[in-house]
DNA sequence: ATTAAAATATGATATTTATCATGCTTTTAT
DNA sequence: ATAAAAGCATGATAAATATCATATTTTAAT
């Protein structure tokens, strides 16, 4: 298995932070692990022990609903930590990880992980750092969710997508979602997408090839009402 | 001006992990400030360079949307710190902060915090912690706010605000709102949330005197769709 | 390759929520 | 004390979205 302190992956996230010797420390506990398309890295309320890091891969970040939804609240690439947030408070998570497509991930148990945030300062700063960040773009879906319409939130949707993860060399966008899981970002019914989709293709503001998605207009999409 | 070392408000936040030389030095160079209700302490954008500590009061921390209403994010009571996730991050704020009544605060300049980030490991790990708290917070208010219909989400804020803010000896709750406020919380329209309240009423859900409001049945409240 | 299952698509209709209008009540300012 | 403003209340109507039904297309399993 591979070591930490060689990982470039470790560059996109705060174990960058860790010393050497930590670094060794953490190579000789982790774990690594498949997770196949679809399959679930953790349950809500699951106690996870521990964070994973994403070396491979793409995951949902979900929480069921008491209808029954799920709803994505982060999308989760390569390079990034996973459990930060559960392991800080010590408590089960809660929120679910599926892989979207075939993922590889280290594990790094919850013990390991506290000794440095209580002997690395700069360590602990970074994830207080990075939970900042996240709890900027948190405040900023609440605010989407609660006063924009689903049209509105799908076309964000889409440019946050664009934006955050990019497009492969035809322009398609990397991530690739069903109409399913964009219902289950933007908070509404699955026919909803459907049509809405249509509608921006029919008006020329995206492109489709299966679930494949290309934005054709992101001037028309930031403008969409 | 009274003394940090000696304020038992600090119990109630993470500034109780400083030491007594932190706490000294930052009692010489805080500030102290009266907010009258209605007032702003601080404006979306603005570069804050501190945090506040409420000794007094309640504010509501709003973020303006595109269609011009704003969104309630959080509700801050005394003994509760503001702005450490601007602070942390480095910019100027995401949020605005608004007397909900008459507020006393202290602020704390962020060279000072940021010393202290730097020097306490413990003191950075709370404020960590609190991070963390907020966050989850955050992600189950975006799911409430995606998948929940605008009763229901009503229904929640109230629940919410009884459990989390409690209510005086009439049992009516502490912290009063505008019908507007409630709007601006659940993200709808102020017509929605009187027409939503006074069906309550009807029901025998809460009761009102004025803008005061005081649950009756919590169980129904919690069984609303 | 064929069948079953899942995902996508679209219409019809019901429900929810927003918007506009108007009147009443409470609070605030002078 | 009184006027003006702000907040609350409710009806009528419009718009957005959900739900149910059904057909088609795509994907997965044998």
């Amino acid at each position: 298995m591979s070591t930490c302190e060689q990982c470039i992956l470790k560059q996109f996230n705060s174990l960058k932070y860790l010393t050497k010797e930590e670094l060794v420390r953490i190579s000789d506990c982790k774990t690594s692990k498949i997770v196949r398309k679809g399959q679930l890295l953790f349950n809500e309320g699951d106690l996870i022990n521990g964070i994973f890091c994403v070396r491979d891969g793409i995951c949902k970040l979900t929480k069921l609903s008491a209808n029954g939804k799920d709803q994505i609240v982060k999308l989760v690439v390569k390079g990034e930590l996973i459990g930060q947030r559960s392991l800080v408070s010590e408590e089960s998570t809660n929120l679910s990880a599926t892989a979207l497509n075939d993922m590889q991930v280290c594990f790094i148990p919850k013990y390991e992980v506290m000794r440095d945030l209580h002997e690395n300062n700069d360590f602990t700063l970074d994830v207080l750092k990075v939970m900042a960040k996240d709890l900027k773009e948190a405040d900023n879906l609440i605010v989407n969710m609660a006063q924009k319409s689903v049209r509105q939130r799908l076309a964000e949707a889409l440019l946050y997508i664009h934006a955050a993860f990019g497009t492969d060399e035809d322009g398609m966008l990397t991530i690739v979602l069903s109409r399913e899981d964009y219902a289950n970002i933007v908070g509404t019914a699955t026919e909803s997408v459907i049509r809405i989709l249509s509608q921006f293709k029919k008006d020329g503001l995206i492109a489709t090839k299966g679930k494949q998605i290309r934005l054709e207009d992101i001037t028309a999409l930031k403008r969409v009402e």
